[in-house]
DNA sequence: ATCACGCGCTAAAACGTTTGTTTACAACAA
DNA sequence: TTGTTGTAAACAAACGTTTTAGCGCGTGAT
């Protein structure tokens, strides 16, 4: 009644010993139906709950794994923690949450409380400058872990991704097909290898096509920076008359930015966005980008992280799915001659 | 090297005991500076980590807590998140999310986690339906919980919320003042005590000022459900002049069908949001809106557990927040005779 | 020389489980 | 009787910490 039951609680009120009721706890050992009966009863009765701590200390299992990234205030990021918890707890494991907000130091305190509380698994979107030594808590404590859109470049984890490079390529070339001729590339901030690989995409495109010199704007990724970003991109290149972005949310900050300006995207300037969040759909106008499903994405990371944790042998294996471009409203042909965006 | 190093491993490495290698690492006991330095260097050498699970079992402390809710996905939620992670890493604790969907048993699930691992506190958002035995549950653990938003009516906990029924009075009243007659109310879904504290305040001022019957229209809380819930109660009532919406993100989703519809908020049909997430400011048109803090709000709920898991006896407080009413674009007298809404 | 005391450290007992081994008891065969 | 077999339940040793009590030793006072 006070104080917490244990098993020893539930023990002596069913009138057997701890182990027995540890055995029918977990369903091992023979138990008589009658005596199996009477401890579930009382345990029930008493509110019982197995400590986790003793239990995973003493049988070297967990069934809570870790998620750490970035920025949990992102859409995109929300759709996949969905899909990887609901998989997870399928499979009886539970995903928590912690978000490290792009602090290395932060990442670092909450990567340990991880390792410290021995959880079974990690999924982790690496925040920006992780030094090594992250990594190496990591493998010598042999936290299964799978890393998700960024990679480390200093230890092999498993890794599922986007094929950035490929994606970018096909949203310049869209741009570039429609008769775009100054294509900016806008979004992200420096340092992250998945800004750099989709920058390449953008700029092997204007290199084979003979499109001038890369146009390339940092923004924080929020719609409000967007909003901002696209502003001063404008001023400083009033000849621009397509962009590829980092992101939807920075898209649709742009879009937004056109709008107040007095201009429509896909007739002044044309947009192409990344991820296909749900808002991407139904944005004035609506964005035509290119798509992942983040709700998948984060099932298989699920299922990836789970095998590394029945395996933990296994060769390291790198998953990259292709993103599809959907061309919505926000892509057109250029309509009036550069650098005449005022006229 | 193999394996995870422990105390005992490190006390070997170092040529002292297990017991002198905790007091050094926990800063307790009298230690000469010499060893100190010693073991601490060899801990660092092995990427010693502490297990919280071993630490926690041991001193019955915790320095992890809990944060279960209804939806990871929703900017306003998200931004609670950072106000509390903030303020609670900042004490030296660490936050874990999870995420239930609004499924009470997978809340049960959830909660059991929590209390099996001997989480120090819970921050928690009740599901709908929330069974009493849930609560219970909490009660008989003596998990220190402080409930937000929703409350439950079986057990008492701390709480901290929203003057909800104030808040939406204001904003009745101002759409009052401005003329509206026909005004309706727009968002969520039953059985959700926030929400009926909302439509209390609404209809409150409806019938103080005579305006008719209440028409209340039920919209989950993401933006395409608003569009499609506003475009709905448009045609099922075509008097309606003037909206109240159980959120901000319903509230844009309102906004974006009027759009949709080739009609203007604040001109055709003035709209008041709820919770001033950052897509109000930078909506086009801007979204009016009764404004809280989330940020804050995440803060004072990272204090009131604390407080709580400090003293446990302390008697159970609730704190509810004020809204402001924040003008912006989308409400403004009324343009047209009702009943006239595509004429 | 004896005593008391502070210092730096260690031994050992918990914390609540899981689990391999052992015991108690009964039934049955030789 | 004794021995064998089988079943149901209990014992006891871990898991990796924290923490209390206490040990040996040098130092200064008596």
């Amino acid at each position: 009644m006070v104080g917490k039951p244990k098993l020893e609680t539930v023990a002596k009120q069913a009138g057997v010993s701890v182990a027995t009721v540890s055995q029918v706890m977990r369903g091992t050992g023979r138990i008589s139906e009658q005596t199996r009966k009477k401890v579930l009863q009382t345990a029930k009765n008493l509110n019982y709950v197995p400590d986790g701590r003793a239990a995973s200390m003493r049988s070297g299992q967990n069934r809570e794994i870790g998620l750490a990234l970035h920025q949990i205030a992102n859409p995109f990021n929300a759709e996949v923690i969905s899909g990887a918890s609901d998989l997870l707890e399928s499979e009886g494991y539970l995903l928590s949450v912690l978000d490290a907000r792009d602090d290395a130091a932060r990442q670092r305190r909450q990567i340990e409380a991880f390792i410290g509380s021995s959880r079974a698994g990690l999924i982790w979107v690496p925040a920006q400058d992780t030094p090594e030594a992250t990594c190496e808590l990591l493998k010598t404590h042999k936290l299964p872990t799978v890393t998700f859109l960024r990679h480390t470049s200093f230890a092999e984890f498993d890794h599922v991704g986007i094929q950035n490079t490929d994606a970018t390529a096909r949203a310049t070339e869209h741009l570039a097909d429609l008769g775009h001729s100054r294509i900016a590339f806008l979004g992200g901030t420096a340092r992250v290898d998945v800004r750099n690989e989709r920058i390449e995409g953008y700029t092997r495109v204007l290199a084979a096509r003979g499109l001038g010199p890369p146009i390339v704007w940092e923004s924080p990724d929020d719609k409000l920076s967007g909003v901002a970003a696209m502003t001063n991109l404008l001023e400083a290149h009033p000849e621009v008359t397509a962009i590829v972005c980092n992101g939807d949310v920075v898209a649709i900050g742009a879009s937004l930015a056109l709008t107040k300006l007095g201009l429509t995207a896909g007739l002044d300037v044309s947009i192409v966005g990344f991820d296909d969040i749900q808002d991407a759909e139904i944005a004035i106008p609506p964005l035509t980008t290119m798509a992942v499903s983040p709700y998948e994405l984060g099932r298989k990371l699920a299922r990836v992280v789970i095998e590394r944790i029945k395996d933990p042998d296994m060769p390291v294996a790198t998953t990259l799915v292709p993103a599809r471009l959907v061309v919505r409203n926000t892509t057109g042909a250029p309509t009036r001659p550069q650098g005449a965006l005022f006229g």
